[in-house]
DNA sequence: GCCATTACGCTACGACTCGTAGCGAAAGCA
DNA sequence: TGCTTTCGCTACGAGTCGTAGCGTAATGGC
């Protein structure tokens, strides 16, 4: 999650060490606040910077809580553990943990929530959580495709078909579990999931 | 969805026209203003009473939208479609028809991103909405197990963990498909994601 | 080393929302 | 007719919002 501004030839560039301090800062009053407590002369004091630099870089709460939310994605990775589902079980651990801690319980569910109204920042949350996501879906199933777990897909359509279906059965699942149900994603659950999950692809693949 | 106040035996009853008023003004405000954008003084506007009769029947904007949005799935029931697959994806349409209208979509993540920071809202929000979908599981599965389509089950933990595994993987599906993805569950979505949720657990099971 | 340019911290501001208190009137029940 | 509770209305202090203005700090170009 690396913000990028206009190259400005001249002029004092913007600190980035203030970036990452707010972001940080956003976070800590997402877990003491929660989102409708939060405030963004709350967060300034936090940072130690002015409130109107905070206005300065970000439309509103809704795209910092966006921004700061993201970066907790930044630590999902697709392990390589020898199966298909060893990898899965592994990545949706590792999405679950993230999805335990409560600056991201908070914070997630809300500004979805505000993008059902808000199609710039629909596009703003796709691309720095959504998408990166996504791209574990394709990259364990082309290395479960070239181990030979799963048939190599000709269909481009039906193939991203399955991809979509895959990527919101498993985050629907664990976001709901970790979210609305509120139980914990442990192992054990997750095995279930994954057993499911798997057996339920090869099958409705023949 | 039955509001109930202590009988109190003498005095002047509560208007219940009020409550419909309300509750329908709520879901409106929600459609044009979103979550973050409902004002309690909007609502009492546009639902023709005093702001204070909000504030006595209502502790604060969450308790209000929880019930609001509680009352569009009351329109939930179980179809007979005679096989288990048809059953699940008639109740899944329904869902998804649900989660299209924008009262619910802005309403139903805002408040269960709330509930991370509040029990009672949690408890609520379980109360008067979840468990009524989860009930619809239950139904459907012990359908399927007297028509003979699933076993019986014995072990009433084990048959509580898969009813809560399938309760988060349709309902997580749907509402990530819907919300997150932003994309339609439509039949031929909701048609795939119950082929791969049966052959799954069919398979699984063994 | 000087200058143009941009970011920063600080203060102040009007507009708005919140949730509550107080009051008289209305609507039931005995 | 009394008693009780709800209702509509008004007013209020407290808090937040997002912006404007100004002097200062930190760069790159010359």
């Amino acid at each position: 999650m690396q913000r990028r501004y206009p190259a400005s030839r001249t002029g004092r560039p913007r600190s980035a060490a203030a970036d990452t301090a707010i972001l940080a800062a956003t976070r800590q009053a997402l877990v003491d606040l929660g989102w409708s407590g939060l405030t963004l002369s709350d967060v300034a004091v936090r940072a130690g910077v002015a409130k109107t630099t905070l206005y300065r870089r970000w439309a509103g709460k809704n795209e910092l809580v966006v921004d700061a939310v993201a970066e907790l994605f930044d630590e999902l990775t697709l392990p390589d553990r020898g199966s298909l589902a060893a990898d899965i079980e592994g990545v949706v651990l590792q999405f679950a943990a993230i999805l335990a801690r409560p600056e991201a319980r908070s914070g997630l569910m809300a500004v979805v929530a505000e993008a059902t109204r808000d199609e710039a920042l629909r596009e703003r949350i796709r691309a720095s959580i959504v998408d990166r996501q996504k791209r574990l879906v394709i990259a364990g199933r082309t290395r479960a495709q070239q181990r030979g777990e799963l048939p190599p897909e000709s269909d481009a359509d039906r193939s991203a078909r399955a991809v979509d279906l895959i990527f919101d059965m498993v985050a629907g699942s664990v976001v709901h579990r970790t979210l609305v149900s509120n139980q914990p994603a442990d192992e054990e659950w997750v095995h279930g999931l994954t057993r499911v999950l798997l057996s339920g692809l090869a099958a409705s693949a023949r």
